[in-house]
DNA sequence: TCAAAAGTGTTATCCTTACACCCATGT
DNA sequence: ACATGGGTGTAAGGATAACACTTTTGA
């Protein structure tokens, strides 16, 4: 046990920030959208959370409203001929304007771009039936027995297309790597043929991007932070393309209201608006007291008697 | 952007890893129960997992059957006069079997040592409503107007006893700490004059582990990790207690068997065992098959026609 | 015979799902 | 008038919560 002595190592932030411009969900990038912005843990920051928004806000010029840590990888560059180890502490953050561009080449690229294969809101992509699935079918023909099997078993429970999971994001990309069918999987870069498509994004971003995503798809059914991505006052029907969005999937339209309702989420503000292209629709505003109110969470444990 | 300088940053890794003995749940301990495992990060492991099994599997001399992330820290030691910071990337781990003890002061203890107010199991602990409540409402009374709300909204939802969420065990030690009621909180460390009851741990430990405690209590909930826990072969009444001893509540006997059946999550060995107190039991072994089937996790959003 | 735990059956309730329809505006 | 989205009511089905009771052993 003990503390280590200092070692050969660099500690880096990464963050995947998101915000949603025109019912479409984008991610904030550098270098023509091959990179997630990136930058040193400088030491002087109090805590780690603080060294992100410091330096997201620093670029974008805006208030970040959320931040969670993501996950922290330090198994790449392994062949890294300088001579020192990597260790990348990863972030989300949401945030509900548009940054700044122009700076350090900074630009907005929506999620389905990278992947193609999640965008559900308009039934199965294509993309999917067509080229992603053939796909894994021949990697798993391409194994026998055991390794067929278990291959197979992956495949079926990640990519079913007659019950598909919005949240198994990550997987299904981390799938589509193992298989050889991402650009990203091989060194040197061009060793994969035809990969599949979507844009790949350097080093091992595209896999941040894509934990991002997945952490975000699951929370949005648990947390209220699609807020985060609203202005302030919005319609429920803008709600509803936001989760939808991020979900890339297709909602219930009485039901998901039902649920908003139900919930206390949101109260009226009283104003209407007629951008709708239809029927004027109320506006609402989201009710923060109630992320102090209910810590909340659903049990699912069959607990005894109260 | 870009790439680190190597900065004077160590990086080490901790572990809580659990093991459930005799009906209470354990966590493995150095130096009589003030630390947890630790160790540094060491850059010829090829993957941050691969380091923590190695030495953990190496101390313990026991296979680790699940290993899963639990957070980055980097915000201790702050005032380190060593002139470095430390970021310490923890990890969950749990074990099947009994650890080799006795080397390098490893020992277990349980959960319930270092979080008293978390065991419901007979019903509402009275160190929660004799100590920690009545504390609570002195720091809410403590302070005015708008903080004072607060407060009260912290507690309310995190310590409702009411409708106990144990799920929230994190937050609740967060809570504590920022009332200034655990040692911890304070440094020099005798400045405390009275905590609240509950075994302290040294630097940020104790808060390390209470996120592997919170982690592990919503897990149980949506994947069959308690299995990693038990021998090969159980009783269903003991992987009630399992479960139980992990969320610190009871549960409803038919509903839980109601639910582990119809979700396919076991089957039965043939065998009995009479080592129950009572009427002999079936044995069950865990379906290793399921966690490939069903990728699985709840959709809790309203869909739009399949 | 009795305590202790295993094991079974059934009902009420709530939440989710699904269906079908009306309303108010712009073009 | 009609296309477009906003907004409402209600019924069916399934999962959960809660009830009570029987069975088989060891002491």
């Amino acid at each position: 046990m003990m503390v280590a002595e200092p070692r050969p190592v660099a500690v880096e932030l990464n963050a995947v920030l998101v915000a949603l411009i025109g019912d479409e969900p984008q991610v904030l990038t550098l270098e023509n959208g091959a990179l997630l912005p990136s930058g040193p843990f400088e030491s002087d920051h109090p805590t780690l959370q603080a060294g992100v928004r410091a330096w997201v806000e620093h670029q974008t010029h805006h208030p970040l409203g959320y931040v969670e840590q993501l996950y922290t990888f330090a198994d790449r560059y392994r062949e890294s001929t300088l001579g020192y180890r990597i260790v990348s502490i990863s972030y989300l953050g949401l945030t509900r304007e548009r940054a700044a561009a122009g700076q350090h080449e900074l630009g907005w690229q929506s999620f389905y771009r990278y992947f193609p294969w999640e965008d559900w809101r308009e039934g199965p992509p294509k993309i999917l039936t067509r080229t992603v699935l053939p796909r894994l079918k021949s990697w798993v023909e391409a194994a026998s027995d055991d390794a067929k099997r278990r291959r197979q078993q992956r495949v079926e429970g990640n990519f079913d297309v007659s019950s598909w999971n919005e949240e198994l994001a990550l997987q299904r990309y981390e799938l589509l790597y193992e298989a050889g069918l991402v650009p990203e999987a091989s060194r040197p870069r061009d060793a994969i043929v035809d990969p599949v498509p979507g844009e790949p994004m350097r080093y091992d971003h595209r896999r941040i991007l894509a934990t991002g995503i997945a952490r975000l798809r699951a929370k949005i059914k648990y947390r209220p932070v699609v807020f985060e991505l609203m202005p302030p006052d919005f319609t429920l029907g803008q709600l509803q393309r936001a989760v939808e969005a991020l979900a890339g999937r297709l909602l219930h339209k009485q039901n998901f209201r039902r649920l908003v309702e139900q919930q206390w989420l949101v109260e009226e503000t009283g104003a209407m608006t007629a951008d709708t292209g239809g029927r004027p629709a109320k506006l609402y505003r989201f009710r923060r007291e109630i992320v102090l109110e209910r810590a909340v969470a659903g049990s699912k444990l069959p607990l005894a008697r109260a």
